[in-house]
DNA sequence: TTCGGGATCGACT
DNA sequence: GTCGATCCCGAAT
């Protein structure tokens, strides 16, 4: 087999794993419990989806677009599925979303906690800025167990805002996973949204020592 | 293991 | 002018 061969089968395998853009286009509470136990590739790093929340624009008094209000912060949650709205919180972190739902329909889901499989160094460097052998016991525990977390691992920011979560710099793909139990819960730090603040629409794997709080 | 204060700034009111 | 879909670290328990 020459390189080229072998490059078009690499690109097969990838595209056979890499999540249809079409499974963003359904409901956002479904797609949310079903990203868990996935992986999101993001350049060479791959890590498995441990804790979710869904975002329910027209209904949802937690969302940044309710009531389809519409800012230049949230605009893409206005635009097609399948793409990254990523906007910057406490003045100094990161939140990584994937939109959902048609067009027009301000819906996503928020990644709220990941453990990274493969290329953990690399992971380390853009979390800590060192290798991982000079990470300290906290550091291993709270490595990507929250939201901004995720996005320092990841290399997230608002300049990724708007891509597209189907291309070769970031996408989500099957798993292998073994089974595993889905806890519902309330989301977090959304006590201002009345009554959606009871909505249990944060979903995580029981038992997995990454989930943020349990 | 839990708690509380500080960091930090753009988006929104 | 206010505050947030958060994180870190030191202090107290």
């Amino acid at each position: 087999m020459n390189v080229y061969t072998s490059y078009k089968n690499s690109l097969k395998k990838k595209e056979k794993q890499m999540l249809d853009k079409s499974f963003f286009n359904r409901p956002t509470l479904q797609v949310a419990q079903d990203l868990l136990g996935k992986s999101i590739v993001r350049n060479n790093i791959k890590a498995t989806i441990i804790e979710t929340e869904a975002y329910i624009g027209p209904i949802d008094k937690a969302c940044h677009a309710y009531n389809f209000h519409k800012t230049t912060r949230n605009s893409v949650m206005f635009q097609e599925y399948a793409i990254a709205y990523i906007y910057q919180i406490y003045g100094m972190y990161h939140c990584f979303n994937i939109v959902t739902e048609k067009k027009g329909m301000p819906c996503a889901v928020l990644i709220r906690a990941i453990d990274i499989t493969n290329n953990n160094e690399k992971a380390s460097y853009n979390r800590y800025h060192k290798p991982l052998t000079n990470l300290s016991s906290y550091q291993l525990k709270n490595f990507s167990n929250g939201p901004g977390k995720v996005c320092m691992s990841l290399d997230l920011n608002k300049s990724h805002n708007g891509i597209e979560v189907i291309s070769n710099g970031l996408y989500i793909e099957e798993c292998l996973s073994q089974s595993f139990e889905i806890v519902k819960s309330k989301r977090i730090n959304i006590d201002y949204a009345s009554e959606a603040k009871d909505f249990l629409w944060r979903f995580y794997i029981k038992g997995n020592k990454n989930v943020s709080v349990i």
